[in-house]
DNA sequence: CGGAGGTTTGAAAAGAGTCAAAGGTCGTGG
DNA sequence: CCACGACCTTTGACTCTTTTCAAACCTCCG
């Protein structure tokens, strides 16, 4: 079952998850602390998540983080690398429901029903931070910020599932793949890289599994996007994407 | 701006506000608890919702609970009749992002940045309790039992938006609205009315909105599935809903 | 350096959208 | 309480975007 199919778990290879303090580094001097749950709280508060955050895990490129069905009883901060969580329809088709960089938080699915209700698979190499969630949320209770630290998060994550919903609902292809590149390009530079260029860690028919499009179109309208100068791209390398002409082309959102 | 147009905010028409005390009705006593909120909690920990909830309003059809853009500081709890939740994209385009019966907490998506991100509207007179957040979020610190319910309530939030992901980024038109009728007929008998015979609160327009559709495919479908003896269909009254036969034409979730 | 997996492009097909028109239903105001 | 108008629904005919199928090429990893 899932369990063997998945990598790396704390019991099965122990080789794989890191103690955090054998690197003595810590949520309060994580360089990546304002894009995650640490963002705005104070000292205190931040000495109290270290508590919480004990071990990080290694995923490789391809494996699972999690996998949908198995019990859940962590969340995961994405330290570094990206990710992408899927959903399964009961005939085996799957959506791509988001992409996670560094600072995500996976696993806020499972909370409902006690099962992780997504699979969470490294795009490369990937790295995260695991927080036990009952400690977790009994250190929310002590401390105020961190509870609402987590209901933001939480609340985050609808808001963002909103956007796509409304991206697969209303807009069409060309429109959907603009917002996505938009999408993307801030989401490189909240990070400090260059939101006009970067390498897509998903291929042609992930995007389009994400956008509701098949692999074609998505390629098709890369095409069409380069013979109109707003973006340059040599397989999975973006640049000089034109962030402005894309948001125009995109009713501006995603 | 949207302040004026919203119905009947506590300080503008005090008249559809309701004091819960003076209806000798509380969440300890509400017959929709197990739908809503107080979900597994013990008789004390519902004691100090009551403490929580202390007001009601009533929004009458076609009048907005909340308006995206407003300033959060409450959720809603559904008590009776239906909304709609809709997000707007930035040309005007909007999308009904959920339909919510009594139960459903309205709002969640606010918490991330203190401003409600989507309009609810009311499909029918309705009924909502108001829930300060703050005060909510302080009783969830004393009240384990009280957080975990608020942090499963959210997370069942995020579950229900992936499957309408699922459901606008891989399903047919027949398969969507297949699984949009097996959901709602669910929903009813979850709360006691029959899962095969009930009244569409929502236009054909607005089901289409939801699933990604126009208004002519949902009434065609309508009228393919009603050929095929899939149900009986009057205007907005649907009789002998066949929910195994529209699982199958799902790809079987919504 | 060999092959699996990923990408591009074309041509044809299909599913859903658009436009149009007519009939139905509901709620409100007279 | 009835009539009118606004809005909703149905159905047909046609259009068009996106999918499907196919083939060739690329490239990157082991």
């Amino acid at each position: 079952m899932a369990e063997s199919s998945r990598a790396d778990r704390v019991e099965h290879a122990p080789a794989n998850v890191i103690s955090i303090r054998d690197l003595r580094t810590r949520c309060s001097r994580c360089d990546i602390r304002e894009l995650c749950l640490p963002v705005g709280l104070d000292a205190s508060a931040l000495r109290q998540l270290d508590e919480v955050v004990t071990t990080r895990r290694r995923v490789k490129r391809g494996e699972a983080l999690q996998r949908a069905g198995d019990a859940f009883s962590t969340l995961c901060a994405v330290r570094v690398g990206t990710f992408k969580t899927t959903v399964l329809a009961p005939d085996g088709r799957e959506q791509i429901t988001g992409y996670q960089m560094s600072g995500a938080l996976l696993g806020l699915d499972g909370i409902a029903s006690g099962r992780h209700r997504c699979d969470a698979i490294a795009l490369e190499d990937s790295e995260a931070c695991v927080l036990p969630f009952e400690r977790l949320a009994e250190v929310a209770r002590a401390v105020p910020a961190l509870q609402q630290s987590l209901h933001r998060l939480l609340s985050r994550e609808i808001g963002r599932d909103q956007q796509l919903m409304l991206a697969l609902g209303k807009l069409r292809a060309e429109e959907r793949l603009a917002a996505f590149l938009v999408n993307l390009g801030e989401r490189h530079r909240a990070r400090g890289f260059a939101a006009s260029e970067f390498v897509l860690r998903m291929t042609r028919a992930e995007i389009g599994n994400y956008l509701g499009l098949e692999l074609e179109t998505v390629s098709r309208l890369f095409s069409r996007f380069s013979r109109e100068g707003l973006l340059q791209v040599e397989g999975r390398i973006v640049r000089r994407l034109d962030i402005e002409g894309l948001r125009k082309r995109s009713g501006e959102r995603c």
